[in-house]
DNA sequence: ACGGCAAAAAATGAATGCAATATTGCCGTC
DNA sequence: GACGGCAATATTGCATTCATTTTTTGCCGT
C-alpha cells in the first residue's frame, strides 16, 4: 500500500482521503462485479443512510424496482447483510432492519475498542519512521482544528489517524474487519444525528498527544491500553450525549 | 410437488457430528428455521472439516443433491460464506473455497489475540467470584491433565477456560464473533491435522497461571496483556509446527 | 504428436413461477 | 364502537427456467 508521500502539506494532504471511509477490503470481490454484490453495496448503504426506520421490515418488492434487479440477487444481499448484522432473518416473515439497542451498542463500541487496542499493539511492531511522520502530521493539523475550533475538520483528522493506525498494523483481516464493524456504528450517527459533540475535547485532545507519544516510542503494550480507554470514553461520551445509561444493564 | 422434508437428511458423507463449540449466535436466527440456514450451517460444516481442498471449485450442482435442495438457497448460503470468508467467489467462475497462506493464518492468530486480549479484559470488569471459582476449577482440572500428560483432556480444559473467559466478558457481539473467526482456524486444524503439540506445554502452562492470577485480581489490563501474547506464543509454535516462517513475510 | 480452433456441454447468474405462509380488509356479533 | 372470525390479498421461500459465459471436447491442420 504506498504511503503518502511526505510532501509536507498538512492542509491538503487530508482533503483528499476525506470523502467516505468507505468500503473494507472484504466485499472488493463482490463489489461491482456481479448484481449481488452492486445490491449488497447499495442496500448496505442504504440502510447505514437511514433510509429504512429500526425495525421496519424490508420491502423486497419496492426495493428491486428502486434498484432494477428481481428478487434473487437482491434475497442473496439480504442474508449477507443479515450475517453482518445490517438486518434480522425471520422465518416466513422477511427482513426486518436491526436497530441497535443501548446495550448493542455498548458491546459494539467495546468491539472497535478492541480492535483498535490490537491495531495499535500491531502498529507498534511495523509502524517506519515515515509513518509515524504522517500521523505527526495529520495529528498537528487536527491540533489546528482543535485550537480554531473548527469542529469538522477536526473530526475528519480525528477519523484519519485512527484509520491510519489501523492500516498501518497491517492487518489486512482485521482492517476489513474493522470498517465492516465501524458501519454498523456509523448508521447510529446517521440515525441519531449525532454530530460530534464539544464536550470532552480536550480530553480527547489529550488522549490523542499520548497516543503519538506512544506510538513514538512504540510502546506497543502502552498503547493498546490507552486506545481501549479512549474509545470507552469516547461511548460514555456518546451515551452521556443520547442520554443512555452509562452501566451495564 | 411439494416436498418439504424439513429432515433434510443426504445420508451420506456428512457426519452427524453433534458437539461442536457450535455457533455464535450470529446465525442463531438462521440456523435451522429455513432451506438457507440450514445448509449455510451444513455447508460451512462440510468446508470446515476439509471435504473441499484449498482453491478447489464449490460444485453447486453436486452439494444441492447432497443437501437435497435446489440451487437457491445453496448460492444464498455460498454468498454469505464468501463474506465469512471461507470462499471466494469469482465473477462467472463460481466460488472457490479460500485457503489460508501463512501470511493470513499469521492474521487470524493476531486477531484472536485481538478479540482474547479484549475478552479478558472486559472479563476482569465483570467476573463474579463463582465465575472466579469455576474458571480456577477447570485450570485445576487442566492442570492434573498436564501433570498426567493427557494431552486430550489438557486440551479440552483449555479450550473451555479461553471459551468461558469469553462469555464472560458479556459482550454478545464479541462473543459471536470471536467463535465465528474460531471456525476458520478450525478448519486449519482439521486440514493440517494439527493436533495439540506438546512443545511448549510447561510454558504454556505457566502463562495459564498467570492468567488465572490475573483474572483473581480483576487486573483487566494485565490479563489483556498476557492473553494477546499467550496467542502470540501459541502462534509462534503453531508455526514453528507446520515449518513457516514467523516473520512478516 | 501437438497446438489451435470451433462446436458441444456444463456451469454460472439472474429472472420467473408456484405453493405455503402471513397480512389486510371486511363483515357480523356483542 | 370494539372485537373476533373469515375471505381476499400480498409476501415469502424455494424450485425451476432462461440467457450467458466458461470450460471441455472433438476435430482439423500442420
Amino acid at each position: 500500500m504506498t504511503n503518502i508521500q511526505p510532501s509536507l502539506k498538512p492542509a491538503s494532504g487530508l482533503s483528499e482521503r476525506a470523502p467516505s471511509p468507505d468500503a473494507a477490503d472484504a466485499e472488493s470481490s463482490l463489489a461491482g462485479q456481479s448484481l449481488h454484490g452492486e445490491v449488497l453495496c447499495r442496500l448496505r448503504d442504504y440502510i447505514i443512510e437511514g433510509h429504512l426506520k429500526d425495525g421496519a421490515r424490508v420491502p423486497e418488492r419496492e426495493l428491486c424496482d428502486l434498484f432494477g434487479v428481481s428478487r434473487t440477487p437482491l434475497r442473496e444481499a439480504l442474508k449477507v447483510l443479515a450475517s453482518e448484522g445490517f438486518v434480522e432473518l425471520l422465518p416466513n416473515r422477511g427482513a426486518r432492519v436491526k436497530g441497535l439497542d443501548a446495550n448493542e451498542l455498548r458491546e459494539l463500541f467495546d468491539v472497535m475498542g478492541g480492535f483498535e487496542s490490537l491495531a495499535g499493539r500491531l502498529a507498534c511492531e511495523n509502524i517506519s519512521a515515515d509513518e509515524i511522520n504522517e500521523i505527526e502530521q495529520i495529528h498537528y493539523e487536527m491540533y489546528g482544528y482543535y485550537l480554531r475550533r473548527e469542529l469538522d475538520g477536526y473530526f475528519r483528522c480525528n477519523q484519519a489517524i485512527h484509520r491510519r493506525i489501523v492500516e498501518i498494523a497491517g492487518n489486512k483481516i482485521l482492517t476489513a474487519t474493522y470498517f465492516s464493524f465501524g458501519n454498523r456504528i456509523r448508521r447510529v450517527r446517521y440515525i441519531a444525528n449525532l454530530d460530534q459533540h464539544h464536550d470532552r475535547w480536550s480530553e480527547a485532545m489529550r488522549e490523542h498527544e499520548a497516543i503519538l507519544d506512544a506510538l513514538r516510542r512504540k510502546a506497543g503494550r502502552e498503547l493498546s491500553d490507552i486506545l481501549f480507554n479512549h474509545l470507552r470514553n469516547k461511548r460514555y461520551a456518546v451515551f452521556e450525549h443520547l442520554g443512555f445509561s452509562n452501566s451495564a444493564e
